[in-house]
Formats: C-alpha cells, structure tokens, sequence
DNA sequence: ATGAAAGCGCTAACAG
DNA sequence: CTGTTAGCGCTTTCAT
C-alpha cells in the first residue's frame, strides 16, 4: 500500500507538504504541488480517506437505509442518490431492513461511525427513536415527517387529487382506495387527500386496508372489489395496481372496461404492462438527488440551518388502465365521458 | 463521541482491555468483560470500524458494483449480496457505473482504499484493466470470466439450450436471437450456446446484434423480426422482450398467437405483463450471497486459495408468451404441439 | 511555503 | 489476565 509517506519520500518533501498537496492546494507553491502530484500519480497514491476521516471527523461516507431494494419504487431513488452523493464526493452504503424496523435501528447504529449523515426513505421507525438517534448522526428523510429533520416529501396529494377528479370525470360514482400499511406517510396523506377529493367530486369512497404493498396484496383485494359495485379503484402503488387488474381478470372483469384502476409510482411494471397503467407519478430521482443535498447541507451546516423541507409534485398520467363508467347494476347509464361534475 | 478511552476510565481499566473486550473477548477475565460491556453499553459505546481498520488493515466493507442499479436484474443481487455480507458483518457500497467503464474503473480506485474486496456485476471494463486493479483489492466477478478471480456465472447456457429446444418443440422452424451488447459474457454464452442448440434441434438461427438490453432496444428490433419469417425470438432479457412484443403488437403481430417470444431474468415486470412472459431464471439473489462468499473467502485467504468458479443454474420457465408456430408463408402446416424432434 | 510534532480511535506485540 | 507502548495514514496546529 502506498501512503503519504511513500509519496513524500519520492518527492523529497515532508509528509504535511504532502497532505496540503492533497487537501489545501492552494497553501502550496505551484512548483511543488506539480511535482508531489506526478509522484502520487507514478505511485499510483489515493489518498486513504478513513485515516483522513480519523483526524477530520469526516467520513465523506453516506448511509443509504430503504425497507426493500427490490420494490421496484427504490431502485431509481438509490440510483439518483449514489449518483448526486458522488458528484459531491460522497461513497454511499446501502442497507435494506426486509422492512424491520429493529433492523433499520441496528443498521443505523452500527452504520453511524462510518458515515456523516443518514438517508431514511420511507422508514417504519417511530418518529421517537428516530429523534432520539438523531443525536448520534445527522438525518434527511424522504416520504415521512419528523420534526425538525430535512425532509423531502413527494406530495401524493397532487396526484391523488388529479386521480379522484379523473374518475369522477369519466362518470364513476363508486371508488375505492386500496390503502397501503399504515404508518407509512404515504398512505395517510393518500388516504386524507382522497378522502378530500371524494367529497369534493361528489362521488363515493370506500377504503379498504391494510394491504400488503405488493402484487399480492393487489390480488387479494379483488375479492372485495369485485362485485361491490365500485368501479374505479386507487391503488396505494402500481404492484397492488397490477395485482388487483390480475385478479379481476381471473374473475372475469376486464380492465379499463368494467372497472377503471389507477396506480401510484409510474414504475417500469406499469409502464410496460397491458393495459398501460394509468399512475402517479412519484419523482423518486429528484427526492433522491434532493434528500442528498440536503443531508449535505444538514451535516455541514451542524446543527445551525433549519431543517429544511422540500415538497415534490407528483401528477397523473393517464394511459390505458382507466375509461368511461360502465354501471354494474341498472343505475342509470350516463353518457360516456365527463358525466359527473 | 464515546471512545474506548471513556469506556476504559469509567470502568477502571486501561483502554487495552476495552478494546480486548470487544475483539478478543476470550482474553479478558468474565468479571471484567462484563463490567465493561455494561459500562459500554450505558455509555452508548460503539467500536469505530475506520479507526479499527487503520490498525487491522481491515475495514469490514466491501465494495459493490453495478452497471445500473435500475435495471430490474440488479436490485434483488443487490439486495441478496447486502444482507449476506451483513451476516458476516459486513458494510456495503453500493456503486452504480452507468454502463460507463471509466466510470467503473475510477470508482474502483476511489473505493479499493476503504473497502477490503470488491464485488463487480457483469462488469464493462476489460479483463485486461481488471487484472491490473487486482493488485489493489482483491475482487470477485459475478457474469464475466477473469482468470484467477472467484466468481460466479449464471449458466445462461443452459435455460438457452432448453429455449430453443421449447421452440422447437413448438414446431417453430427460424427463430431469431436478439442479442445484447458485444462483450457482455452473457451475450456471448447466449449466442454460442443458441448456435449450438439451434443446429441440433435443426431449426434456423438468425442473430440480430446488437440491441441495446432495453424496452427500447426490443421495440426497435419489431421491425426487423416482423414479417421476416422467423416465428421465435429469443431475446437478450426480459426488457428487450417486453419491448419487441410491444412492438409486434404495434405492428398487429400477437405473441403468442403470431410469434412466440422468450425472455431471459425473470424479472418482475416479465412476471406481472400480459401474457406473462416466457423466460430463462437467473439466480440473482443466489448469485449475490454466493459471490459475497467467494469474496470474502479470497479476503481471507490472501492470495492463498486458488480462486473458486461457482455455476449457477438457470432454467426455462414456461408461461404465456410462447406458443406453436404458424407458419407465416405457405410453409409446411404441422401439427400443433411438438411437431419437430 | 514548508517542516516538526502531536494526535484522531483503535489494535497488537510485549511485559509483567 | 492486564497494563505499557508504539503506530496505522492522515491532518493540523505551531514554528520556521
């Protein structure tokens, strides 16, 4: 292994002269600098940065803490995150929790030494324990509020809103929301806003929850949905979305002509299934640039700044999963399209 | 920070035995280590690993790398490979090159020094390059054949070999591979492995090369499958599937009515289209728990070991996307079901 | 602008 | 079994 040392031997300087080369340039004559600089080079020398972590307190290291890198909702935000963290010459750990909030307390724990601020997307911990650890290493949070951490939120509501008012449009009067777990963020803001836009549009909501955020979970809820007399349905993501078209297919209802089914997260199950999922977009790039930037902000701002909170939009695209009305039961049928308002 | 010098005075031993405690706990009366750990643990003490690692020279992270964290093949070997290496104690970079092998390269530099291996993912850069790094950082290689470094291949070959044999079957008689990039070792051991296969099961290969491993890739392909004859495809992965039967479609082709195609990755959005797609399993998470073995296995065998080769099988899997063939032009009209062989 | 020296948190011989 | 000491690679005063 190659040190400092090395370096300044071959370069017949002392090791600080050395070390400034690396870390403060400009307190170095530009003769000097050139020539440590070709020597590291021929040396093949990289700077070894958990020393320089042992002396500065700095890690340069993020922790990058998701419930499940495989839902298909992470991946795209780990992506972004990685990438703007680099750009700021930050390495990032990724650490899944299988969705176990001891998991994500341990991760955090044993992962704090190592890192100088913690990325939490989504977490099932309890606002307690995450203030109470917020002691240990500076925090941003994506998609859950706690107070007085960065936060960027991506505003489910909008899309949420955008989805009532397209169903109410096209002339359903009976929705239902499949709600996610409970505690996630997410959910309750979907849940609140739909509400909301439910009685604005003068249609009908019914909630039904828990479900498993999953193509599973999706797929058991075609149960309640069919037959019930509801004809457009709100889906907590895209997974359960394409679960529950799945399972109103095996019973013989087609989608969007019987029933009308939007999803959340514009994920790339969605796009690329028939028919094309009507969805929310979730702009999980942008939070995850975003929540690194703030995170590097926090950790370097100490204690001082104000946490800062982002609020991203999300909107509706329609595509394919989502059409006209057709009442179930002899109610009265109401001219195709904008029926209702 | 709580160090090991504040848990030494508070429990009246010198930072020695503190530090035995913790990494040679056997070497420290019962008596003693239990005080320790109690004033340890009041203490919220935690062992520094950058600090450890500058002793040890063991830094108990491992450094993973990818080509792109968002292609679905990725996610669950990411997720496999982080919590194996968990198990062991293990921390995790993850590390997303953008298909850009300088990219790669550079980020194996920048990492080498603070992790004790690195896991690389179908890697972009040369084998000639690799072998060059490896003298910084021992490595394991999943999909890629490098002399003397542990790895692990997905045997492609095999779920190939049983693909063109199910089109076959089906009486299929031209059957086309879209391949992915040259240079990828799965590409290649697609493509022998189907030339081998397609002669044996005396149907007709054409390759069409290369595609880019996408949605866009495959629907760029629909042009040159359709009316061309051939009634098989077997295609670089699930992706580029999805793309062409999206093409086909765009076209008025049915699949599998018209032409029957397969996939390879078994991923999630092949699982969740209509129809289901069929398509060669690869073992990813397998792949990753494996190759965070074989990995820390070279770490701790120095450069002892002669560096161990794992294969790991892939198999078809049947769905909906394939079906028997029929004919296009005036050919031949055969039976239904396995009509060649 | 550069050198000297101390020290970050921890481990690893070596004594005792 | 425990204390002493030196040092990992690097940064950072403080001198010069």
């Amino acid at each position: 292994m190659v040190t400092i040392r090395d370096v300044a031997q071959a370069s017949g300087v002392h090791v600080s002269t050395v070390s400034r080369t690396f870390s403060a340039p400009h307190l170095v004559s530009a003769e000097t600098r050139n020539r440590v600089l070709a020597v590291a080079e021929g040396l093949g020398y990289r700077p070894n940065r958990a020393a320089r972590a042992l002396t500065t307190g700095r890690t340069h290291n993020l922790g990058l803490i998701v419930a499940d890198i495989a839902n298909p909702f992470f991946p795209p935000l780990i992506k972004a995150a990685q990438a703007q963290a680099r750009e700021r010459d930050y390495h990032v750990f990724v650490a899944d929790t299988d969705e176990n909030p001891l998991m994500e307390q341990e991760l955090i724990e044993t992962l704090c030494k190592q890192v100088d601020g913690v990325l939490l997307c989504s977490p099932r911990l309890s606002n307690r324990v995450i203030e109470r650890l917020r002691a240990q290493v500076p925090f941003a949070v994506v998609n859950r509020r706690v107070k007085g951490l960065p936060t960027v939120l991506m505003d489910v509501g909008q899309g949420v809103r955008a989805a009532v008012e397209h169903l109410a449009g096209l002339g359903h009067r009976r929705i239902a929301l499949l709600s996610g777990p409970s505690g996630s963020w997410t959910s309750e803001e979907m849940h609140a806003t739909a509400t909301d836009a439910a009685v604005e549009a003068g249609v009908d909501l019914t909630v039904l929850r828990p479900n498993e955020p999953t193509e599973q979970g999706g797929l058991a809820a075609a149960a309640a949905v069919a037959g019930s007399g509801m004809t457009g349905v709100l889906c907590h993501n895209d997974l359960v979305a394409l679960g529950l078209i799945e399972g109103l297919r095996g019973r013989g209802l087609d989608v969007p002509g019987d029933l009308s089914v939007i999803g959340v997260d514009d994920s790339l199950p969605g796009r690329l299934n028939r028919p094309k999922l009507t969805t929310i977009t979730m702009p999980t790039a942008a939070a995850g640039r975003m929540a690194v930037d703030l995170l590097l902000a926090a950790v370097n701002a100490g204690d001082a700044g104000t946490a800062a909170l982002a609020r991203l939009e999300t909107t509706l695209i329609v595509r394919e999963s989502t059409g006209p009305a057709v009442p179930a039961a002899p109610a009265a049928r109401l001219p195709a399209g904008r029926a209702v308002r």
